[in-house]
RNA sequence: GCCCCUGUGGCGGAAUUGGUAGACGCGCCUGACUCAAAAUCAGGUGGCCGCAAGGUCGUGCUGGUUCGAGUCCGGCCAGGGGCACCA
C-alpha cells in the first residue's frame, strides 16, 4: 500500500500515526492471494481416495453458472467451508468438491438475446465463476470439478437412463404442457405471465405431448417412509416432503351411470374418495376435463367441447388451476348413488378436478368441502350437512357459506347416523365392498398418492440428449451403450423459434441400431433436474470413463454428511435426488439408499431496495445514505435527486440492491466477506446485508490482527513448559479460552455460526482485557506468558475456518512454522471449564428480587436457606410464610408465597 | 387456493430447549488522543417513574397451561418460501 505523493507532503522522520498505522494494519488485498498459492503448492484440500482416515462429506449445491456469483453463493459455500475445515481439523478426510450446474434455459435465451452460443456462453461463466470463488479462499479439492454439460459428465447420465429403462423405472405417456401458438414453442412454468408466453404475448394452451417419465411414484410409499430415517433433515423439509407425496387412504367407489344419458353406453364412473362417510351429502359428480367420459360426452355437445377447451387454455401450474373461479358444465350424464337407486346425481366437468391424482373424477359433498360448496353456490345445487359438529344440534345446523371439516356425529345418513367420522367411513366400505356389479366389488380401499411421476422430456436444445432412436419399423429404441455419448451438435441456429434439435438438418436423422432403416434420434432433451439429481455421487470418482460411479469409492463416500444449500430445493431436487439413489441402488451404480444424511438449508441475502421518482430502481452502489434510524435519506450520487429508501427484499436483479462479491473482496477482501456472512444472523434465516455491519467486520478483523501481535510480544518469551502453578490472571484467561473453544466447537458442529461468532468477539473482549490488566500490572510473570500463549494459539484456530488467511497471517505471527490449516483441533481441558461457586437468580413467585453465590455442589436444602435470608426476599415476602421453594439444581430458585 | 416457515430494543440477533429476556455485534450518546479528521481507546445505551437505591411494563395480537412461558397449547394478524418446465 502507498500513499499518493505529495498528499502529505515530503517526509523525512516517521510520522506517528500513518507510520504505525501502515506496520499495524493487516493488509487482505497483499495476503489472502499469498495464503491461497500457498495452500495450493501444497495440495493440502485435495482428497485422495486411498486416505486411511475417517471420511466426511460436505458439499454445498452447485451453482448455475449465471456469469458471477452472488451473495447468495458466498453465504452458502462460506458456510460449507468452515463446516469442511472443522471437520479436517477433526481428523476426517474430508471431500469437498465443486461443480457446474451447467445446463439450463439461461444459455439458451443469452444465445437469443445475444447471438452467443449457449457452449460459449456457459463455459465463459464458468472460468469466471471459477476465479471468483477461488478468490474467496474456500477449502474445496479442485481436482475434482465437473460440468455437467459436458459429455464426459452426460454420456454417463444417458448410459443411466438406459439402465432405468432396462429396469423399468422409465416410461413414455402423455402429458400437458404450456404451448405457445405465436412462437412455436413449449414454454416453462415461469415464461407464462398471467396466462400469455414471455416473449410473444400470445395466449397459452395446454397441450398433449408423448413424453418421458421416471416412475418416481412407484417409490412413493418408500420415499414416504424413509422420511423418517433422515434425522439429521430440517423437520420442515421433511414435513414439506410429507405433504408432497400426500398419502391418503380412502375408497375407489364404481357409480353406475344411468344408460339413458350416457353418449357411448359406458355404464359406470369410477371414482376416489378420502371422505365416503359423506356418501349422503353427495350433490353431485365432477371429472376432470381431460377425463375419456368428458371427452366423450364432448363429442357430442359442442358447448361442453367449447368449455373443455377454455379449462386447457388454464396453465399448467398449481397455483393457477387452485386459485381460478371454480366452474363446472353439466354433461347431462346421471350416476346412481350406490345406496338408493332412485337417487340421480348430475355428472359435470370441472375445472378444478385434476386426472393426475384418483380417477380424475369425485362426488361432490358441498357440506363438507370447501371447494365443493363454492361449486355448488355457483350452481345453485344446495348441500345437506351430514356431519354435525359436537355440541350443534343436527336440526339447525346448516352449512351456507364455510364447509365443515372438522370431527362430529353422522347426520342425515340413513344407517350411518350417529356414527363417528371414522365409523361411517368403515361402515362405507365394508358395505360396498360385499356388494358387487358384474364380476368387481362396488368399491375397494385404496392407498392413493399425490406424487405424480417425473416427466423430464424438455423440447430444447441445452440438456442432455435423451439416448434414444425412433424407427418407423422397430418403434422405440435405446441407442446402445457403445454409441454414447450422443452428443449435442455444436452447429445450431437460434433465429427462429422451437428445438433447435428438432430442426438441425442433419443430427437427428440416423440408421436405426436394430434394422440399419432409417430412423431419427428422439430430439428432446433432459430436464436439469436430472444433471443434479447424482452429481453427489459422481463427485467421488468423477475420472471413471467406463461407468457412471465407482462402485467402491461411490459406497465409500456417500451418503453426504452434510448437504448445504437453498431452501427452495425442499421439495423438488431433494425428493428427485432421492429417487435416483434407490434408481441407481437397483441398477448397480451405488449402494446405499440416502443420498444425503445430513441437511441444512440457508436463508437468503436480502438488501434494502432504492428508487428513483419514476419508481425505476437504482443499485446500492449508486446511492449515498447520510443520517440514522428515520432520519435516513439517500440521494443518487450522479445527479442529487432524491431517493426513495424501500423495503428490504430478496437480492435481485430486477430490484438492482445486489451487491457484487467481487466489490466487496476487492474492497475488504474475502474473510471480512465471509466473516459478515457467517455474523449475527443465524444461518437458516434470511441475511440483510448492510454497509455498515460489513465495515464492523473488517473492523473486528483489524481488532483480531492486532490483538495476536500484542499477544505474541507478550507470550515471546514463555517458557516452553507448562507451569506447574498458574496465577489468578492466568487462569482466568485459560478459563476464558477453553470456555471459548468449547462453545465454537459445539456451535459449529450445530451449524450455529453466528452464535460462534459472538462466542469469538466475547473472547477477543477478554483476552484483550487480560493482556490490558497485565501491562498495568507492570511485567509478565511466566505463567501468564504461556497462558497467553496458549490462548492466542486457541484464538487463531477458532477463527481459522471462518478467516483461513487472515489466520495463517496470525498463526504466523505467532512464529509457527505450520499452516494452521492443516492444524488439529485444539483440545478443551474440561477441568477448566468447572467453576467451584454458581450464582443464582433467585424469585418470588416467578419474578426475580435477588442472587445467590453457593458452592456449585451446594444442597438444595443449604440453598434454600441461604435463600430465605437474604434481605430482598425478605421484603418481597412481606413477612409472609413461603408455601413452598422450588430449587432447580445449577439454574435458578423460586420462592412460592 | 393448498403446504411450510418466521415474528424479541433504533437495527441484526442471543437465551444451555420450560428457568435471570436483551449475550455478542451494528448504530447512537459522552469522554480520551489529535491543530483537525480518520483510526483507536474508555464509559453509557429496551420503555416509563425516580437524584438515587429501586420500582414497573415489556419477546406481533389475544386467551390458556405452569411455581415459572420468548420457549408449550387454542384463536387471530403480518411478512416470507414452495406448488411439479426457473435453478
Amino acid at each position: 500500500m502507498s500513499f499518493p505523493a505529495g498528499r502529505r507532503g515530503p517526509r523525512t522522520a516517521p510520522n506517528t500515526a500513518d507510520e504505525l498505522d501502515m506496520q499495524e494494519r493487516y493488509n487482505a488485498q497483499e495476503a489472502e492471494p499469498r495464503w491461497r498459492k500457498v495452500w495450493d503448492e501444497q495440495g493440502i484440500f485435495s482428497s485422495p481416495n486411498s486416505d486411511p482416515r475417517p471420511k466426511y462429506y460436505v458439499l454445498e449445491m452447485f451453482p448455475y453458472p449465471s456469469g458471477r456469483i452472488h451473495m447468495g453463493h458466498v453465504r452458502n459455500y462460506t458456510m460449507g467451508d468452515v463446516v469442511a475445515r472443522y471437520k479436517r481439523a477433526m481428523g476426517f478426510n474430508v471431500l469437498h468438491p465443486m461443480g457446474w450446474d451447467a445446463f439450463g434455459m439461461p444459455a439458451e435465451n443469452a444465445a437469443m438475446a445475444n447471438k452467443v452460443h449457449p457452449k460459449e456462453w456457459t463455459y465463459a461463466n464458468i472460468a469466471a465463476m471459477r476465479a471468483q470463488l477461488k478468490s474467496m479462499g474456500l477449502s474445496l479439492d479442485w481436482s475434482r470439478e465437473i460440468a455437467t454439460c459436458d459429455p464426459s459428465y452426460y454420456k454417463h447420465q444417458q448410459r443411466m437412463f438406459l439402465d432405468f429403462l432396462k429396469a423399468g423405472l422409465v416410461e413414455r405417456k402423455q402429458s400437458k404442457v404450456n404451448w405457445d401458438p405465436v412462437d412455436q414453442t413449449v414454454l416453462a412454468n415461469e415464461q407464462v405471465i398471467d396466462g400469455r408466453g414471455w416473449r410473444s404475448g400470445a395466449l397459452v394452451e395446454q397441450r398433449e405431448l408423448t413424453q418421458w417419465f421416471f416412475k418416481i411414484s412407484d417409490f412413493a410409499e418408500d420415499l414416504l417412509d424413509a422420511i423418517d430415517t433422515l434425522e439429521r433433515w430440517p423437520d420442515k423439509v421433511r414435513l414439506m416432503q410429507r405433504n408432497w407425496i400426500g398419502r391418503s387412504e380412502g375408497l375407489l367407489v364404481r357409480f353406475a351411470l344411468d344408460p339413458r344419458t350416457v353418449p357411448n353406453g359406458e355404464s359406470e364412473l369410477e371414482i376416489f374418495t378420502t371422505r365416503p362417510d359423506t356418501l349422503f351429502g353427495a350433490k353431485f359428480m365432477a371429472l376432470s376435463p381431460d377425463h375419456p367420459l368428458a371427452a366423450a360426452a364432448a363429442a357430442k355437445n359442442p358447448a361442453l367441447a367449447a368449455f373443455i377447451a377454455e379449462c386447457k387454455r388454464q396453465g399448467t401450474a398449481q397455483e393457477i388451476i387452485d386459485k381460478a373461479e371454480k366452474q363446472g358444465f353439466d354433461t347431462g350424464i346421471r350416476a346412481i348413488h350406490p345406496f338408493d337407486p332412485a337417487w340421480h346425481l348430475p355428472v359435470y366437468v370441472a375445472n378444478f378436478i385434476l386426472m393426475d391424482y384418483g380417477t380424475g373424477a369425485i362426488f361432490g359433498c358441498p357440506a363438507h368441502d370447501q371447494r365443493d360448496l363454492d361449486f355448488v353456490n355457483k350452481y345453485n345445487l344446495g348441500n345437506i350437512p351430514v356431519v354435525c359438529p359436537e355440541g350443534q344440534d343436527p336440526k339447525t345446523f346448516v352449512i351456507t357459506d364455510t364447509a365443515y371439516d372438522g370431527p362430529g356425529r353422522m347426520i342425515n345418513s340413513r344407517f350411518l347416523d350417529g356414527m363417528t367420522i371414522e365409523q361411517a367411513k368403515e361402515e362405507v366400505a365394508k358395505r360396498l365392498e360385499k356388494e358387487t356389479r358384474g364380476n368387481a366389488p362396488v368399491a375397494e380401499r385404496q392407498i392413493n398418492y399425490r406424487l405424480r411421476d417425473w416427466g423430464i422430456s424438455r423440447q430444447r436444445y441445452w440438456g442432455c440428449p435423451i439416448p434414444i432412436i425412433h424407427c418407423e419399423a422397430c418403434g422405440v429404441v435405446p441407442v446402445p451403450v457403445k454409441d454414447l455419448p450422443v452428443r449435442l451438435p455444436d452447429d445450431i441456429e437460434f433465429d427462429k423459434p422451437g428445438n433447435p434439435l428438432d430442426r438441425h438438418p442433419t443430427w437427428k436423422h440416423v440408421a436405426c441400431p436394430q434394422c440399419g432403416g432409417p430412423a431419427r434420434r428422439e430430439t428432446d432433451t433432459m430436464d436439469t433436474f436430472v444433471d443434479s439429481s447424482w452429481y453427489f455421487a459422481r463427485f467421488t470418482d468423477p475420472w471413471i470413463e467406463t461407468a457412471p460411479t465407482d462402485r467402491d469409492m461411490v459406497d465409500e463416500w456417500l451418503p453426504v454428511d452434510q448437504y448445504i444449500g437453498g431452501i427452495e430445493h425442499a421439495i423438488l431436487h431433494l425428493l428427485y435426488s432421492r429417487f435416483f439413489t434407490r434408481a441407481m441402488k437397483i441398477t448397480g451404480h451405488a449402494g446405499m439408499e440416502e443420498p444425503f444424511d445430513g441437511l441444512f438449508t440457508q436463508g437468503m441475502v436480502v438488501h434494502e431496495t432504492y428508487q428513483k421518482a419514476d419508481g425505476t430502481y437504482v443499485t446500492p452502489a449508486e446511492v449515498r445514505i447520510e443520517g440514522a434510524d428515520d432520519q435516513r435519506r439517500a440521494t443518487l450520487i450522479a445527479t442529487g435527486e432524491p431517493i426513495t429508501i424501500g423495503g428490504i427484499e430478496k437480492m435481485s436483479k430486477s430490484k438492482r440492491n445486489t451487491v457484487d462479491p467481487d466489490e466487496i473482496i476487492t474492497t475488504y477482501g474475502a474473510d471480512t466477506a465471509r466473516w459478515f456472512m457467517l455474523s449475527d444472523s443465524p444461518p437458516e434465516r434470511d441475511v440483510n446485508w448492510t454497509e455498515d455491519r460489513v465495515q464492523g467486520a473488517a473492523r473486528f478483523l483489524q481488532r483480531l490482527w492486532r490483538l495476536v501481535r500484542d499477544a505474541s510480544q507478550v507470550s515471546k518469551d514463555a517458557p516452553a513448559e507448562r507451569p506447574q502453578e498458574f496465577g489468578e490472571p492466568a487462569m482466568a484467561l485459560r478459563k476464558a479460552a477453553h470456555r471459548a473453544l468449547s462453545r465454537v466447537s459445539q456451535e459449529i458442529a450445530r451449524l450455529h455460526f453466528n452464535v460462534c461468532v459472538a462466542h469469538i468477539y466475547e473472547f477477543a473482549n477478554a483476552f484483550g482485557e487480560a493482556l490490558d490488566d497485565a501491562a498495568a500490572r507492570g511485567g509478565v510473570t511466566p505463567d501468564f506468558a504461556y497462558a497467553a500463549r496458549e490462548a492466542a494459539d486457541i484464538l487463531v484456530q477458532l477463527f481459522a475456518p471462518m478467516m483461513p488467511h487472515l489466520a495463517e497471517e496470525c498463526w504466523a505471527a505467532l512464529g509457527h512454522k505450520t499452516l494452521v490449516s492443516v492444524q488439529p483441533w485444539p483440545e478443551v481441558e474440561a477441568e477448566l471449564l468447572v467453576e467451584t461457586t454458581i450464582t443464582l437468580p433467585v424469585q418470588v413467585n416467578g419474578k426475580k428480587r435477588a442472587d445467590v453465590t453457593v458452592a456449585r455442589n451446594a444442597a438444595n436444602a443449604e440453598i434454600e436457606a441461604a435463600v430465605l435470608t437474604l434481605d430482598a426476599v425478605r421484603k418481597a415476602l412481606d413477612g409472609k410464610t413461603p408455601k413452598k421453594v422450588i430449587v432447580v439444581p445449577q439454574r435458578i430458585v423460586n420462592v412460592v408465597a
